[in-house]
DNA sequence: GGTAGACCTGGACGC
DNA sequence: GCGTCCAGGTCTACC
C-alpha cells in the first residue's frame, strides 16, 4: 500500500537522506541515483515491513511492502513523519541563513532537516556508534546488531529491522561483544536496552519534553557511553541545536576556518558559532566548508 | 574543574 | 602474513 505525506516546505528528500551519514546505516539503504529511501521497520504489534519513501508533489510517497490495517496505517504515518521530519518550520533559521554566505544556500537546497531513526533508542546506539571510531566502524557495528539481534523482514529474511531494546536487553555483554564487535561500547549498549526495555528510562518521552535543552542535555550526558559530543548530536535530532557536537572533524574545520590551521580546542569551536544562539548546532552542521575541500 | 590513561577495533604501514 | 602504530569520544581515577 502506498501513503502520501505533505512536507513543511521548502522539502527535499535527498537533502533530508544526506543531511548526515544515518542513511548509510542499517536498516537504512539510501538508493541516490533512484532517490529512494528504504527503512525496514518494527510496528507496535512486532510486524516487520518495509517502508521505500519517493519524493511526491508536496512532500513524500511512502509504500510500505504488504497491507496495513488503519491503526499500523497510523504508525507508518507518524515515524515517516519523525523520521523526515516532515512538519519542520525552519522559517527563523532560513532568516538568519540569509545573511551568511556560508549558509546563504540552505533554504535553496532545503537543507536543516536531519534525517532520524523512528526511535531515540535506535538514534542514541548509533549515536554511541559513531563514538571513538572511523565511520566505517560504525557501518559495520550497526549491520552488525541489526543482523544478529534484529527481527527479520518476512518477504527478505536476509534484512532485518533495528533490534528493540528487549530483546537486546535478553543478551550478555560477551555476546555482544562477540557478535557485533562493539568492543568497549558493548557494556554502554547492554545497559542502555536494559534501562529502556526496563521501563527505568523513558527516551521516547525526551522527544515532546518541554524541559529546556540544558536540562535535556544533562540527562543525555547521564546515559553511559554518551559525553558532550554523543549528547549534543542527540539533542540535533531531537530538534535542539542549542549545543555543538564537537568532534575532532569539527576543531578541525574550524581550525581551518578562523585560525589559519593552527590547533584548536571546543572553546574556539563554541566561540565560531556563539552568535548563532539557539541556532548553531544547524549553522555548525550546514555551514559550506567546501572551500577547504578544494585547497 | 581539569587532566592522564585506559578502553577496542580496523586500517595503514613497514618488514 | 605478521607486528606495530594510530585515530576516534568517553569513562574513571587522581590531583
Amino acid at each position: 500500500m502506498e501513503l502520501f505525506l505533505t512536507a513543511h516546505p521548502p522539502f527535499s528528500l535527498p537533502a533530508v537522506a544526506e543531511s548526515h551519514g544515518w542513511a548509510a546505516l542499517a536498516p537504512f539503504a539510501w538508493d541516490e541515483e533512484a532517490g529512494v529511501l528504504a527503512y525496514v521497520a518494527h510496528l507496535d504489534a512486532g510486524r516487520v515491513v518495509e517502508m521505500c519513501v519517493r519524493k511526491a508533489p508536496d512532500g513524500v510517497r511512502v509504500e510500505v511492502d504488504d497491507d496495513l490495517n488503519a491503526d499500523e496505517e497510523a504508525q507508518v504515518t507518524h515515524q515517516a513523519t519523525w523520521m523526515l521530519d516532515l512538519d519542520h518550520d525552519l522559517t527563523p533559521f532560513y532568516a538568519l541563513a540569509r545573511e551568511e554566505p556560508r549558509l546563504a544556500q540552505v533554504e535553496a537546497q532545503a537543507k536543516g532537516r536531519l534525517l532520524r531513526s523512528p526511535t531515540l533508542f535506535e538514534d542514541t546506539v548509533k549515536t554511541i556508534l559513531t563514538t571513538n571510531t572511523a565511520w566505517s566502524g560504525t557501518i559495520r557495528m550497526a549491520s552488525a546488531l541489526v543482523a544478529q539481534f534484529g527481527d527479520p523482514l518476512p518477504g527478505d529474511p536476509a534484512r532485518h529491522a533495528f533490534p528493540r531494546p528487549e530483546r537486546l536487553a535478553a543478551s550478555d555483554e560477551e555476546t555482544l561483544r562477540a557478535e557485533t564487535r562493539l568492543g568497549y561500547r558493548a557494556p554502554y549498549v547492554l545497559g542502555l536496552a536494559r534501562s529502556v526495555a526496563s521501563g527505568d528510562l523513558d527516551l521516547e518521552a525526551f522527544k515532546s519534553s518541554d524541559l529546556p535543552a540544558g536540562q535535556l542535555y544533562k540527562e543525555l550526558l547521564a546515559i553511559k557511553g554518551v559525553g558532550g559530543y554523543a549528547a549534543a548530536h542527540l539533542l540535533m535530532l531531537l530538534g535542539r541545536y542549542d549545543f555543538l557536537p564537537i568532534d575532532s572533524w569539527a576543531k578541525t574545520a574550524v581550525s581551518r576556518e578562523w585560525h589559519g590551521g593552527e590547533p584548536v580546542g571546543a572553546a574556539e569551536v563554541e566561540a565560531a558559532f556563539a552568535c548563532w544562539g539557539e541556532w548553531k548546532g544547524l549553522a555548525f552542521w550546514f555551514w559550506d566548508w567546501s572551500p577547504w575541500d578544494e585547497a
